[in-house]
DNA sequence: GTCTATAGAGTGATAGAC
DNA sequence: GTCTATCACTCTATAGAC
């Protein structure tokens, strides 16, 4: 049996998914779970403490995902690294696609996301360090080349559930983003990265049920 | 000597890039001013209103941008065009940054914008193609890679500001922007690509004043 | 824990005087 | 065109009964 506390947050995430943040208020979340809004401010003093206990869970669950992360970062492994993650993106939508007005009214938490975020870019910029070592992709052709295109491949994964939107196509679409993700990859692989790489991302798309 | 309407106007897009679209009311804008809310609203029946009157004027400046290009598609002067293009994305921040939001709340505006970004991402497509046609940029190493190339361009360039934003960076840094873009394509040049690309963009950063 | 009732601030929009 | 005054509404947050 969820706590009432447990079913406020649970339903505040399904409402500032479908409307987006602004524009769903105490009263709201209170009709849409059957209770008073009297009873919801007994748990929660105001709406920022709500988004503080959903971040504390995206963090719980970013926690738990990096503990499953395989070791070896074969193509292969960072590939079927990203599905869950872009399965949170989709879990908690309303976080990373109003990510800005968070940053405005919540300060804080945009403090702490922020540090997630370079730990995000670090760890992407040390997959391509290791493919380049393990002779899998070739020297950087340019100074910062590499540290550019780990930005830009988190780029690409954080906004585009954001662009999808905004360009009204219904469906995330997440397989065409890990295909943009790794076309940046392939021209800098070497003739050995291309043999380990023919092998393994490309056929382990994932379709949607 | 600036009409009342034309001052609301400026006023409005002052405030809603510093405080974001929906933190910003029809009185804020007119304690701004100097004016009577009263007399805002004779000008402007609802905020909405204000905000068509906004994108009239970028649509506005977009087109008087689009009949400077420069007909050749070279490398420099795709490079030259960027730069109005990231003029006008800091000028009018907060229609990019809040574009979720504007597409919630007045959704005729995010139709007419939808287009906009088709004919962008198309224009894109059409400068990479023609450089493939020109001998500059190898044939496409797989089916569709030249068009998830454009849209991922476009994707860069559309939410540089929002992810420096979300970083915590003070500086839009429109260079590195442009840079992380063209890295996108100098691993696709031909060896006569090389040779007229590295007389020309990168010899063309624009530092900031 | 949960409810009702309400205070107090802010919102968009209108009426009517000048 | 511009003002003041105000209505009707929504929001968060609190007080107090059960």
């Amino acid at each position: 049996m969820r706590s009432t506390k447990e079913k406020i947050l649970d339903t505040s995430i399904a409402l500032f998914n479908e409307r987006g943040l602004v524009n769903v208020s105490i009263r709201d979340i209170a009709n849409e779970l059957g209770i008073s809004p009297g009873n919801l401010t007994y748990h929660f003093k105001n709406k920022s403490n709500i988004i503080n206990d959903i971040y504390e869970r995206i963090v719980g669950e970013r926690i738990s995902l990096a503990s499953q992360v395989k070791l070896i970062p074969s193509f292969a492994n960072i590939n079927a690294m990203l599905e869950p993650l872009l399965e949170l993106f989709e879990k908690y939508r309303f976080f990373y696609l109003d990510i800005l007005e968070v940053r405005r009214a919540y300060p804080e938490i945009a403090g702490k996301h922020q540090s997630h975020i370079n730990f995000q870019i670090d760890f992407i910029k040390a997959q391509i360090d290791y493919s380049v070592e393990s002779g899998n992709m070739v020297p950087e052709p340019s100074r910062g080349f590499y540290a550019r295109m780990a930005h830009t491949v988190w780029l690409i994964l954080s906004f585009w559930m954001n662009q999808q939107i905004i360009r009204g196509k219904e469906d995330a679409d997440f397989n065409t983003a890990r295909t943009s993700m790794w076309d940046m990859v392939t021209p800098l692989l070497t003739e050995k990265g291309k043999a380990n790489f023919g092998i393994t991302p490309l056929n382990q798309k994932i379709d949607k049920p």
